[in-house]
DNA sequence: AAACATTTGTTTAATGAACATACAATATCG
DNA sequence: CGATATTGTATGTTCATTAAACAAATGTTT
């Protein structure tokens, strides 16, 4: 390990930690540090130091040496000064420096596996996505493959003069985050995979820390960049069915990290023996197979075969549509009686049939949300349509950077 | 408004508001002053300058000031130091003052309404708790009661020296926390009231603020002050069923405060109709008159009248804990799905139906909860058998001075 | 064009909270 | 009784911030 390990907030990992260290001056610089750099993170148009100096409600003089770290640090950069746009000196804008800093996301899943390098203007540095059928090989085999592709990209990120900070990996499954292990991963077939141990044998992955997180967490953190909404329900169906919640833009992940787990939810406690041994799951009725089955489709028509079947207004694909909305919509009432957070995205393989799906999911949440009359829920499609995982993974490990800056500080100065 | 509000943690009031502000050096002393006091408050027993100084990490000068300062406001007071312990001087023990600073619980439900005052250091200073039938009266003519018992109440505190900081009252319904209105509290047949703006025209309410909470929170508050474990999801059944989320010891409450709404989680969509309108929701079964009512008893016999029968082995009062138990199990595996959360505590009508609940509930969520192999779901008693709403509404009441000593200081500094 | 106004970014001294250290007070131990 | 240990206070130092002055670079007015 590096240096500090960044990490989706779990509960055990809260601010409250904080609360219980002692704060001394040190603390403060480092507090103001992570409150410039965030600013000048998430502005919409590069800031000036004394625009900075403005929103924080930091002397100009505390901005302006706070800036001067980062700069050094390779972690900001100047651009040239705008003239002409009003009286007085031009101020400096600032903005994320590019190909210096760089988070790594990996992926992996049924049918590929995936590494993007992403810089902290969020920019992809490097990327490398490709198809291998996992189940035919072995957990050890597969991530050997992996550190393959990140000694590719890291290749290309050293040529620019990058330095690879941190690495978070995707997995669809029970995932301990943040070090792992994977325990449970049905469609990879993959069981107890100490996988960060595993990938730290391999020397494309020294110098720096991997974490391991379950893929919908990881697309809902992608989403939550990309969009306003600041408390939602994420739902990721692929082969299984998962989902993620995000409150004030952190993804909710649980004691262990394996909260939202959306697809064993019971619909119909009398209903099918399910994969998992209970009876009437979510997933019974909505996964990616058995829906197109339901709908008399083979597993290979994918979503484009049931949208066709759709658009041509085939009876059997409107009926396991209507059963699967139903579905949806009870378990989605069910989560918003207990989250409290109206704002629902449907991602992943249901996305594309959200304009079938809604009607019927709207249908159930009318009736069982209790709140319903005070704040309807609403149903919105993804920002994100490709590659949420693989994007939420590399800002995941960009994130400790973003949030506690000085611990990086003296790592990322170059000294003369 | 006399100072900053207290108030159960929503999701909009997170940790993260603080990191947006800029830190300057009195944001040190007043983290160093609440660091102190919290951890005086949490002590076992009573602490030492000397000792609090190594547990927090400051030295033993910044420990001495700050203390002086909590002294001064009477938040805390120094014992008799207690010699022939250890060589050495003896250390002066710091413990949270007694009478003099007071948070306010109030509680309004079905059958009576009260008041506690609670003082820093756990003891109840007055009480006063009186049965009505809040549904033969109008809100108005029932806040108006309360705060009767509030004059009477706070007359006791001014006698022994106290000064009230707060208070919070806890309704069995949808609450906008933590200022109102009230939505909906079916039991009370009460809709869209505010109450604290009604309470606030009484002149016993001036000088403090008051803030709403819902009832299931705040039992939740005071179970989570009362026992060890940090993480639980607590079932709050009387006539509806409420629940409530803990996460590192704080009640999750959700964006509005209206989580964790287990009465109407779907146990059966095809269920009977519920007074909510939707069908097979889980209070259909396992609220307190649903329960009587399948166990073949009248609604007066109560929870004495069902155990009764239960411990002469009357088949129908079997029948009806194993559907209830089901019902149980099945929704409690969905909240631990989705909360990852696995101590569940079974307070309110529940509590003492344990026993025989416990073999129905344990039997659905090891067939569904998806983590069960790897952690195992909990099923606890609550140490708090009765009042937990009002004890965990004092607590509330007194939670800003405990966080945000600081803000609180000039106030209750006596200037010679 | 020159003087003035405006805004930016830096420099300098002052403030204040914590630290390190020394010291006085008060106990136990041999 | 002296040695040792521990507590709580007092003093000077450190360091990040603020406030205020200033230099730099532009637009505006006369």
């Amino acid at each position: 390990m590096v240096n500090g390990v960044s990490e989706l907030k779990s509960s055990s990992t809260n601010g409250n930690a904080n609360a219980t260290a002692a704060a001394r001056q040190v603390s403060i610089r480092e507090h103001n540090l992570g409150l410039v750099l965030r600013t000048i993170l998430h502005a919409e148009e590069p800031m000036s130091r004394a625009q900075v100096a403005v929103q924080t409600g930091l002397t100009r003089a505390t901005v302006s040496m706070l800036v001067d770290q980062l700069l050094a640090a390779r972690i900001l950069r100047e651009l040239e000064p705008v003239t002409g746009v009003k009286a007085g000196r031009p101020g400096t804008p600032l903005s994320p420096a590019r190909s210096t800093i760089i988070g790594l996301g990996l992926e992996i899943n049924v049918d590929y596996i995936g590494v993007r390098a992403l810089d902290l203007s969020g920019e992809v540095a490097a990327q490398s996505v490709k198809a291998i059928d996992v189940r035919r090989h072995s957990a050890k085999e597969t991530l050997a493959k992996l550190a393959e592709q990140v000694a590719q990209v890291r290749k290309k990120v050293r040529a620019t003069g990058g330095v690879i900070i941190g690495a978070t990996l995707g997995l669809p499954g029970l995932v301990d985050a943040p070090r792992g292990p994977l325990r449970l991963a049905p469609n990879l077939d993959w069981h107890d995979v100490d996988a960060v141990q595993m990938l730290d044998t391999f020397s494309a992955f020294d110098g720096f820390t991997t974490q391991l997180a379950n893929e919908a967490n990881l697309a809902a953190v992608a989403e939550a960049a990309a969009r306003e909404e600041s408390n939602f329900i994420y739902v990721s169906g692929e082969i299984g069915i998962g989902g993620a919640l995000v409150l004030d833009r952190e993804v909710f992940a649980g004691q262990h990290g394996w909260s939202s787990e959306l697809g064993h939810i019971t619909v119909d406690p009398d209903g099918e023996i399910c994969q998992c041994g209970a009876r009437g799951c979510l997933q019974r009725s909505v996964g990616q197979e058995e829906l197109l089955a339901a709908a008399g489709l083979e597993p290979t028509a994918g979503v484009e075969g049931l949208i066709a079947a759709l658009e041509t207004g085939q009876t059997r694909a409107e009926n396991a549509i209507a059963i699967a909305g139903r579905a949806l919509g009870i378990t989605l009432s069910d989560v918003v009686n207990l989250f409290d957070v109206n704002n629902i995205i449907i991602g992943g393989f249901h996305a594309p049939l959200l304009p079938w799906l809604q009607p019927h999911i709207e249908a159930q949440m009318a009736q069982r949300v209790l709140t319903a009359a005070w704040s309807k829920p609403k149903i919105l499609a993804p920002k994100i349509k490709d590659g949420a995982a693989l994007a939420g993974a590399a800002l995941t490990a960009l994130r400790d950077v973003q949030e506690h800056p000085a611990a990086w500080l003296e790592m990322l100065t170059a000294r003369p």
